[in-house]
DNA sequence: CATGAATGAGACTTCATTCAT
DNA sequence: GATGAATGAAGTCTCATTCAT
């Protein structure tokens, strides 16, 4: 496979193995700004592949099937959310105050990046209807709960505050809100912003103040 | 398939228009069950005429096309939800106490009744694609917001509280929740329940104590 | 369903039966035509709508699948051939010489018909490759095969002639050497002639001479 | 895959064209199989380089067409039949009982390996469809025929009987039987043995006795 | 009004074949 | 010579919708 030395002449030129990236990067990225508009039902792989500027078999070249894609879409959506939360998480020491500006800004990338939620949405309705796919959906939404629900815990923990409920059903409660949310400002173009997450953490965190 | 006899006028036999607005009725509940079930786009008129027990040429002598239906649907949707909520409202002299009982009340009547729920997300996802049926979604969307915004109002008023946003911003936030929710337990089977929105809206009334 | 009467009036109207029946047949005899002469896997149903002057979807509505067809044509051939087999068998009284004469009229009407053993050996091949259509496939055989043999035990008795095998085996030998000269004849444009089979059997009843 | 270690000429490697004769005999193997199992239309050339544990690539080094591979068994095959058929006619001084033993002999070889005779159904079945390819498998088939009716004609001449019919007729019949034979047991999972085409020469001979 | 066969477009997928590596 | 990603055409089948009955 170390066959690109032959080669490595013109810098200009894509090895195999990159332009295979960039096609199926391609591909991904096409999916992904469809699935968020059109939804997941409602993309064909004609669409993406139009959208891509390849053909229809270059996607079969890189994926089985189109429920393929998603999966392949929720492992990249898994490590991104993954890479932002542990961020927030691994951030020790910081003032309370610091810690709530961690929680706005999360609200606040969720408000900015519709396509991330509307994606996730379309995750959460495949999964009802896929059963493979629901098994891959469940084990990502729980480690992403996890960490959400620790980090929680270390919010009102630092504060010597009570949690109210179990800290896995906040997290999963706040996760359920973000989506909401995001499907409200699809529907109705306006809707509640991100920012009144914060006030209803304040709010928990003052029931056992 | 002895069905021209209608006419006799026999008691027992219905009317035309009975006769009528059954059909009708049925594929409106067809229908219903079949889009929370498998989506609006996952639906086919066919199916939805099997369900029902009727031809797809039934279908059509009823609405127009597929997204008629889904607009009958909206208004039958909101009428529904809208007398439930004038329930609320409209039931004065309550305790504060008996008030957060209503919260709860119409937060685990929304978990029982998950079909609701993922119509409601289906009903959003398709405001989202056409602006036909965005229109028509965002007259009722807002109502709905605006009665409870209206309720929860008066909840902080007759406990002499400050409401810490908008009362548009915190119903639409409750709704938004709600369906995020009934997504989360369509998705993964578990989810947070209903409950926490009640723990929810003790919060916000404990940050102006 | 005898609603026909209510529109008896123009007998150059079809009725809404005959017109289905006409569809119904026309796809089955392009059907026939284009397995004979590109096989089962070389004709694609855009073919069939196609030579029967009708949609893809008009297809469909008669057919739940291209194996379906084909299990029809079956139905249809075992008939055919059913009949044709009856009526060699069903003529009693016959003189041993006439009998040999219904049998090289049957082999030379398989002469005459390529179409006939084409498909014959389509549905052989399918047989092969599909677990559903072989059972299908097997019941007709056999049946096919028994009376053939039963004409075949006939024509020995008749003669006071011992058979050299088991009936059925001798049938099922000529019911192999009849498909196999079809075969032969389409792939080479010539091969022996049927009129060979009688010669075999006279060679089989001169063994017990 | 350090397969460009080739070169170091070391006697257990094999040489450029060993290898190349390899990846050609694996490829013809895997596609004889295929062939007889799924049908020339119901392989893909992905099968075959799957089977044979090569790249598609290699497929496209080796023929030029999924039909020259075609050809080229068509090749293989006929060099296999004709030295098969020629050991039997070449042994002389056989007495009339061997003659008949190595009949039986070739029959049961025949029962013995369905893959062989559906091959040879894949390849006349093809012959009709293909103009290009009947020429070549006309010209296979009559040195076969020719072949067989030598042999035939010997067996009759050894015996001092009249052959009842033209000794390339009977041949030709004898090679559809075979065929129809192969076709019947395939489709039925049993049919007649080949045991009985001995049963039928005896029956020819029986003739003119 | 109800029927359901028929339509034409478009869905997902597989194919034989090409070509840069 | 061998690779396998990419192509474009074609495959089976489903869809929302129409219309003669």
């Amino acid at each position: 496979m170390n066959r690109k030395n032959q080669q490595q002449a013109s810098p200009t030129r894509l090895s195999r193995e990159e332009s295979q990236a960039r096609t199926r990067e391609g591909l991904i990225q096409a999916a992904t700004r469809l699935f968020a508009e059109k939804g997941y039902g409602g993309t064909s792989i004609r669409d993406i592949a139009e959208q891509s500027g390849h053909s229809q078999g270059a996607f079969y070249s890189n994926f089985h099937s189109k429920e393929e894609l998603l999966l392949e879409m929720l492992r990249q959506h898994m490590q991104a959310e993954a890479v932002q939360l542990n961020t927030l998480v691994e951030q020790k020491q910081r003032s309370p105050a610091e810690i709530l500006d961690d929680l706005e800004a999360w609200a606040s990338a969720l408000d900015q990046d519709p396509h991330w939620c509307m994606l996730s949405i379309e995750l959460q309705l495949h999964a009802q209807r896929s059963a493979t796919f629901a098994a891959a959906y469940q084990a990502v939404w729980l480690q992403h709960r996890d960490v959400l629900a620790q980090w929680m815990a270390r919010l009102f923990a630092e504060r010597q505050l009570q949690m109210p409920a179990a800290p896995q059903d906040i997290a999963s409660t706040f996760m359920a809100l973000a989506h909401g949310l995001a499907l409200q400002r699809a529907a109705t173009g306006s809707g509640a912003s991100g920012r009144l997450m914060v006030v209803l953490l304040r709010g928990l965190m003052a029931l056992s103040a």
